[in-house]
RNA sequence: GGGGUCGUAGCUCAGUCGGUUAGAGUGCCGGCCUGUCACGCCGGAGGUCGCGAGUUCGAGUCUCGUCGGCCCCGCCA
């Protein structure tokens, strides 16, 4: 052992990364390595280390007749502890070299070391990329995890698309400007994250659900094109595509119409997708119609990748003597099936579970067909004569070997709705979704509204500064409902990869849809009054878009949680299982605040490690 | 708020019909080992079967409740 202690200084800075060793044959390079042991291999006389930093693993060698003091010193080598390393590169003698490695052809004769950090034994491998680890685990040591490789991989992906989006808008003359994350709450749209002011007692500020209103305001400023990289934060529960707080690349312009966006986004995306996984995606994205959407795959982010659509069968039931349908019929409603390619396998038990999952999701009732041999079976098969089987075989809804699966209904959005769930989960069940591809897509034409009946008043599907299109502004009168607006969706793969608009520049028109939702006059200037404020005072067309960044690196790392692209993120109860947030706070943080806390339900659990709630 | 699923050694899991002392692999600890690279060989320690009730002569196993992770519905302009 070394007689005294040796600490981290200069001499002991690496000069090269783990990754990046690489010798020159026939001469021993002198060089220094920091890193993480990762595994070691004692075998009694010589001991291998494979030493780790973030760019890769390489060996080094204790050899006991080269450095007998030093080899003795590394027995006590663990898993993860931090060294620095001296010693020299060489090419591994002949036969031991190991192709599986980058650095495969050399190895560190270690001449001296220190060992700068013990590790604790660890709660789950590090190195182990094979292994699945518990994500409660996982979460609770997260800088183990990241640690592990394949965190590594998905931030510095993650960072790829950061620098790839600041480059790119910057240099179409988007300005990066920051907004407050200590705003004002707005009625509209998901749940705040509130946060009171000491100084103004009572008051809140609250986390912006977007910058929203704020990259308006820099339009009305003058500043042409703005973009953030920012976190947004809305208090809903979670998913694994929703975390309370996520990043937005956040992106307004002026004077500009949808084209402009169109056209930047799809050159962003573009590039991206080279730089990061190589690949030419095709531009420009295919287009629909919410109504199309809805229509064809019963949802407003249809996955394309899914080869099978919801059909009209009304037409083939139009004379059919079963009563529910002649009646549905008869009263307006609607008949429509989704095609299930190869589902004429499925047992009487396999059809009666798809029932059962559309009944799950809302419908009264589902009736399979199949086509067995060219031959219709299943319950409907007789109430559809000549011209319905005709009709049928024409319209391509059903070929041989496949099943229909039926719904009737008068709701054609809950029909559709239903029928798009199902595809979903029939495609995933049934390895229907095409592996490796990217389908893009642009839904346009949304609603402008939509009613919400707990506050029997319209409300704004996309957000209450979206435009309507020019051509339905007179139905805000006549018919709110039936108005398109000027928003638009970007999808991939049945993910909304992000959602804008064309806004209103006009304080007038501002009003008349607030005065549609029934804001009054009052109300709408008490929340919104600033905005109207500014664009009673020179507003240029804008309109922009925000991109979810954890949805784009989610696809682009190939995960299948948003989780897996975050460094710290939290649980589906919205706790940091780390660091123990949210927590409890001293009685004297709440007074300061002019908070009192009620005491929690008594079938209230306790935050996880925390201690009792201070009393009120 | 609701539906589903999981919880057994540090980790990943097995555990049959409710029945003797709860197992395996790996990791950890000790010993041996000079060309390994998932090193090998030998030995050892390690368990509140998430928690709490209940049924039973007997519960890891059955029932109820509860806590937590994950997936989904509601919710998410």
């Amino acid at each position: 052992m070394a007689s005294e202690q040796r600490y981290f200084n200069r001499d002991w800075q690496r000069t090269v990364y783990c990754g990046d060793v690489a010798g020159r044959d026939g001469t021993e390079v002198p060089v220094v390595v920091n890193g993480w042991v990762r595994r070691r291999r004692d075998l009694g006389g010589l001991i291998f280390i494979d030493l780790w930093d973030h760019t890769g693993i390489v060996q080094v060698v204790f050899n006991p007749e080269l450095a007998g003091q030093v080899h003795e010193r590394a027995k006590e080598l663990r898993s993860e502890f931090v060294i620095a390393v001296r010693g020299r590169i060489r090419v591994r003698p002949e036969g031991t070299s190991n192709d599986s490695m980058r650095t495969g052809n050399w190895e560190i004769m270690a001449d001296d070391f220190i060992r700068l950090a013990p590790a604790a034994p660890l709660p789950f491998e590090v190195g182990d990329t094979t292994d699945r680890v518990d994500e409660n685990l996982r979460l609770h040591y997260r800088y183990l995890d990241l640690r592990r490789e394949r965190m590594q991989r998905n931030l510095r992906l993650r960072h790829k698309i950061s620098m790839h989006t600041r480059n790119y808008l910057s240099d179409r003359g988007f300005l990066e400007v920051e907004t407050p994350m200590l705003t004002l709450s707005t009625p509209e749209g998901a749940r705040d994250y509130l946060s009171p002011s000491r100084v103004n007692p009572g008051a809140f500020y609250a986390l912006p659900q977007s910058p929203q209103i704020f990259k308006q305001i820099l339009m009305i400023s003058g500043f042409d094109r703005y973009f953030q990289i920012v976190k947004c934060f809305r208090d809903e529960d979670l998913r694994a595509d929703r975390q309370p707080e996520f990043t937005q690349i956040d992106i307004e312009m002026s004077y500009l119409v949808e084209q402009d966006i169109f056209d930047l986004i799809e050159g962003y995306l573009h590039g991206l997708f080279r730089e990061t996984v190589g690949t030419e995606i095709p531009v420009p994205f295919r287009r629909m119609t919410y109504r199309e959407a809805m229509d064809r795959f019963g949802s407003d982010k249809p996955d394309l990748r899914i080869p099978t659509e919801i059909h009209d069968l009304a037409p083939v039931f139009v004379n059919t003597e079963f009563e529910p349908f002649k009646e549905m019929l008869a009263g307006g409603g609607f008949i429509r099936g989704l095609p299930l390619p190869g589902g004429a396998s499925l047992s009487r038990k396999g059809l009666s579970d798809v029932e059962e999952r559309a009944k799950r999701l809302g419908a009264r009732a589902l009736s399979p067909l199949q086509m067995k041999g060219g031959e219709l079976k299943g319950p409907l098969a007789k109430f559809i004569d000549e011209e319905g089987r005709s009709l049928l075989a024409r319209s391509g809804a059903i070929g041989d070997g496949d099943a229909l699966f039926v719904i009737a209904g008068m709701d054609w959005r809950e029909v559709s709705e239903i029928l798009g769930a199902l595809r979903l989960e029939l495609a995933r069940e049934h390895g229907l979704v095409a592996k490796g591809a990217w389908e893009f897509l642009w839904v346009t034409d949304f609603p402008l509204f939509e009613w919400d009946a707990e506050e029997g008043r319209w409300s704004s599907v996309h957000h209450p500064f979206t435009s309507p299109m020019t051509e339905d502004i007179a139905l805000l009168d006549s018919n709110p409902g039936e108005a398109r607006s000027r928003a638009y969706d970007c999808v991939l793969n049945g993910n909304e990869l992000g959602g804008g608009s064309i806004r209103i520049h006009d304080p007038e028109m501002q009003e008349k849809v607030f005065s549609c939702m029934a804001f009054s006059k009052e109300a709408a200037r008490g929340r919104f009054g600033f905005l109207l404020d500014a664009l009673s005072m020179g507003t240029p067309p804008h309109g922009g878009i925000a991109l979810g960044l954890d949805r784009l690196a989610m696809l682009l790392a190939g995960a299948s949680s948003i989780r897996d692209v975050m460094a710290f993120p939290k649980t589906q109860k919205a706790q940091c299982l780390m660091s123990g947030a949210p927590s409890a706070v001293s009685p004297e943080q709440l007074e300061e605040l002019h908070i009192q806390v009620l005491p929690p339900l008594p079938t209230a659990g306790e935050p996880k490690g925390r201690e009792e709630r201070p009393k009120t």
